[in-house]
DNA sequence: CTAAAAATCGAAAACGTTTTAGTGTTAAAA
DNA sequence: TTTTAACACTAAAACGTTTTCGATTTTTAG
């Protein structure tokens, strides 16, 4: 029950091995008439090609890996889901990995992804990455790598991201409109590019409105988790009782602050106003619902698998390779943890 | 900047060719010393094996492909994270591809994965599956199958999963004791194997207990969304005024009937208790929490793993391969959903 | 010191494809 | 008629490993 091989096609219809490959791929230099023989054969032969034999031949496999923090995770497992849906109309595959945000493990995993030999690689980078020598190395051995969400502005590679600066200030804005006078900021880690950058958008917002910016006001979440958004929203909670309002880095956080707000016996939003980021679906069934930026992730994930390919095919063709950024549009979806306007 | 090669090895050593694999791979043939000379130069000259090579000369892949009915569900992507960190583990990488709950599209994936000559496959049925022909064909070529979760009875091959009639049991068993009169039952889609032997332990539990089972007390949902939730809650609200407790089939359609309960003014638990399946995140952030089974998604995706990496090693030792059925234990996870005992 | 056994190495085949560089045959142009 | 050009096909090399089967050398035993 083995697979059938050119080697027995071309036997069967006493031509060559290199007829037939060339009749399967459509060369040319190969008459009409033995393309339809070769191909009938095959169809009753029920030949499928050896990937392991093109591969090797072809020098590609057809296969790219996607580095993600943490799959378990609304916004990751729709990129996910983004970047299969797309290669999988383009013939290709994708490798799934993760690095739990560990700056090691993401190291790791873009080594064996080049050692694998995938075409490509998609990433997004862990929060602790400031180093940047293993994806330069990636690059300098033909590997090409394309960002999204979490990236690095100093590598020169493609990327497809949302604009955090602005989408924070929306954000801002948004509790400004309606009425919040002491707004906080629950931030995301340090090295983080979308901590930083919409940390960037909630300050400028509070400039156009005259309104202080206080160092004390942002609170750190090293990590994106409910008892995190909790623990700060504990803290800020005994240390500041003006605060009427908060922008919170990511949809589970605020939740966990919301749950120690609303613990306290204070009011969402007639005491405190929240808004979070993602747009998780968790956000829209909570009480109170809420108010949050949502983010293109599944086009995010379909995008960045194209110019991946592009990137691809235009090394294959030898075409120069021309890095872009792209943005995407995000979306202030306004619910009931924010007062009316 | 090329990959080097076992050739260039040799020649810088002025060995062979076969000398270079065999001490790499230490065969007892190689002399201590020839080894060291070996695997130092290897490591100077930064040698990775060409997997392209590899792989089409042991005719294995060392990947392996997973099929799940769609990755933006906690539930899913925690597999996948048990999957591909148990994997990662033993020198597998895994290739994720969705169905999106479709017959057809799992035909073309099983085919397409077979195509791709994955070492085996993982897969956790679609609900539409009832024709198992595309499994069996996987089997006769040589690719071995581990089901998951949605799994087919007549279908020979290991299987891991819960047992749904048990943790449906308990669940029902619970709302009964908690003084529950009314029950009704939100079932999953007719073909799914899980969705029927919950059923079953919902029908047990209210024998055992004295209590009728009613036709009419069974809901079905055909998909397992939000809105679906809602719907049917809305059509038992209207048919049936006694109900007091419900026990659902998946979290998010319980959460879906909660919200259209809430809407409808009745208070959960006293008016109705509710009981979900699967734990999900979300569950323990609603208000009220909810009550819901804890399925080990995570542990299932690393059991899943090791038994197809099992048979794997099995058949290549020519050792025969023996199918067993694991059932990973439930748990059952009181919240505010359902009245005190 | 010789024969047998063990240790060490390498030539070559094989995995199945794609592509280069032709060869021969036929049709069109001179 | 000869020369070109177009057409249809193929042998062989190449991709980089692994493994079989001998060959050669070294060690051990008698």
């Amino acid at each position: 029950m083995s697979r059938t091989t050119l080697q027995q096609i071309a036997l069967s219809l006493d031509i060559s091995v290199t007829t037939v490959s060339k009749a399967l791929n459509s060369y040319p230099d190969v008459s009409k008439k033995t393309i339809e023989r070769v191909k009938e054969a095959a169809e009753r032969l029920n030949y499928k090609p050896n990937s392991f034999a093109v591969n090797l031949r072809t020098q590609q496999s057809k296969t790219i890996g996607l580095i993600i923090p943490e799959i378990v995770h609304q916004f990751f497992s729709n990129i996910v889901k983004g970047v299969t849906d797309e290669a999988e109309k383009n013939g290709y595959v994708v490798i799934v990995m993760q690095t739990n945000q560990k700056f090691n493990r993401e190291k790791e995993t873009v080594e064996f992804l080049i050692n694998k030999q995938v075409d490509g690689i998609l990433i997004a980078l862990s929060d602790e990455t400031v180093d940047y020598e293993h994806l330069l190395r990636s690059q300098n051995l033909d590997t090409p790598i394309v960002m999204f969400d979490k990236i690095a502005n100093t590598v020169a590679c493609s990327k497809v991201l949302i604009d955090d600066v602005k989408a924070a200030y929306e954000a801002t804005e948004h509790l400004i409109k309606t009425g919040c006078k002491e707004l906080v900021h629950f931030r995301g880690p340090l090295h983080s590019q979308n901590a930083i950058d919409r940390l960037e958008g909630y300050k400028i917002a509070l400039l156009d409105y005259d309104l202080p910016f206080k160092e004390e006001n942002v609170y750190l979440c090293e990590e994106m988790s409910f008892d995190m958004g909790r623990e700060q929203a504990r803290k800020m909670l005994d240390e500041n009782a003006k605060v009427d309002g908060m922008f919170i880095n990511t949809d589970l956080v605020a939740v966990g602050a919301m749950a120690e707000i609303k613990d306290r016996g204070l009011k969402i939003p007639e005491d405190i106003s929240v808004i979070g980021f993602s747009n998780w679906f968790l956000s829209s069934v909570i009480t109170p619902s809420l108010t949050t930026v949502a983010q293109p992730s599944f086009s995010m994930g379909k995008i960045s698998f194209n110019m991946l390919l592009s990137e691809l095919t235009n090394k294959r063709n030898n075409t120069k390779v021309t890095h872009e950024t792209i943005h995407l549009p995000t979306e202030l979806i306004v619910r009931d943890s924010t007062l009316p306007l």
